[in-house]
DNA sequence: TTACTTCACGTTATATTGACGCAAACAGCC
DNA sequence: GGCTGTTTGCGTCAATATAACGTGAAGTAA
């Protein structure tokens, strides 16, 4: 009997949009690659799978040898399945989306340093293959989860302020929230502890210092964007 | 130079989720296996993804050749990659639902009348492979989506009055909602148009006939469920 | 006519939301 | 110390949305 993989199979890759907040910038981390095709072009960081690995373990793999990263929040996004989507052959491409907070990882200096950059997410420069549209699904997916879950504190570090947390939202949604309604939504719905602490050496007033609050019932906090007409 | 597909590369299946709704009932369309592995078993109607196709097409494929079925909402729902979901090798699955109105197909009277069936979500089999988790996924995403996209239409006739689209709303949510404050919800949001028209031949006073607004803005309503406590 | 059911449309109390005001806390400067 | 400009934390209030429920008209059956 003849096996499966023995069979003509598409191959099956992952792709990696892994988003960084720094300086109240959203980036993404884009590779420049060094083969054709795309040589020389931007694409988001990505492998094959392998036939004994799990998605999440390409993930780790890719996140580790080439960008030297680990223990990262992953989320499955979409398959992409257009015919012509890799110039090379019939190549299904299975996303994730990572979010990291950069100040954990040394990528800019690290040891592959010209190939890997961060992109303001506004200012993306032409990706190869269909990455452009991959890295707009991860994008509106971002926007969207961050209304009902909690995952904007995997980009922050472990204590923040509101305000700093607040400028997380404005960043990603790309809008403009009520700062005063915002910390309401956030304190009534216990999504964060206060720990006492201040954060020092401000010119202002000195803030106070929050962290996560990990055993929370259930997402009952609803964040609304402003109605554009 | 090797091409991509003579490498090793996993299998890649299509799964599908056939949602029907009659009498009442939310049903899922499952089919009885005539071989191994699982001979004997219901699973969900799959098939395997060919060199040339996209995951619609295959999707496609498997509702016309095995179902009879043919233009229904598509949509797809995550990608499942345990390594030991199909005991013959290492398959990925794309899960995709549909949703139908089984008013317009003839399944369980059809040709393969004895390998077809209909079943209520809340009565399922034990199921092969690993489709009760694809099967969870979908109704899961399907009672999500319900909440904020008209989806709902798609398991309706083309004409429908407002207790059926309630009873459509609380047979998916599994819940009780006030049928008083569905009906404002639902109007208001403009989602359906009176047609002017009467259900006739009923027991009682003949409710107003209406159909799906398909030039409606943009998704302005929300379903809330009951807090359970 | 009465009895019973569903349907269509209100009403009211409460909760949530959006748009602000304001004073305390801080650093820098005279 | 006293003043200035800024950020921060907490409140207020009107507008809106929501949940819970009432009522009478429309229909069939007797």
């Amino acid at each position: 009997m003849k096996l499966f993989h023995e069979y003509r199979n598409p191959s099956l890759a992952v792709d990696l949009v892994v988003f960084g907040y720094h300086d109240n910038t959203l980036s993404v981390l884009l590779l420049n690659r060094k083969e054709e095709p795309f040589k020389d072009c931007w694409t988001l960081p990505g492998g094959f799978l392998q036939m004994e690995e799990t998605f999440l373990d390409t993930c780790s793999r890719i996140l580790q040898t080439k960008l030297g990263m680990n223990e990262v929040f992953l989320e499955q996004l979409y398959s992409f399945d257009d015919p012509g989507r890799d110039p090379r052959g019939r190549v299904i491409a299975v996303g994730y989306y990572a979010l990291i907070n950069p100040a954990k990882f040394k990528i800019v200096a690290g040891s592959m340093a010209n190939d890997v950059k961060w992109f303001n997410v506004r200012k993306l420069p032409v990706l190869g293959f269909d990455h452009k549209h991959i890295f707009k699904a991860a994008l509106q997916r971002l926007k969207s989860k961050i209304l009902y879950h909690p995952v904007g504190f995997e980009l922050l570090d472990e204590l923040f302020t509101i305000t700093e947390l607040h400028e997380l939202y404005e960043c990603i949604l790309h809008t403009t929230l009520d700062r005063r309604n915002f910390r309401r939504k956030i304190l009534d719905a216990e999504y964060v502890i206060n720990t006492g602490m201040k954060r020092e050496g401000l010119k202002n007033r000195h803030p106070e210092l929050y962290r996560f609050n990990k055993h929370l019932k259930k997402n009952n906090f609803q964040i609304n964007v402003p109605t554009e007409s």
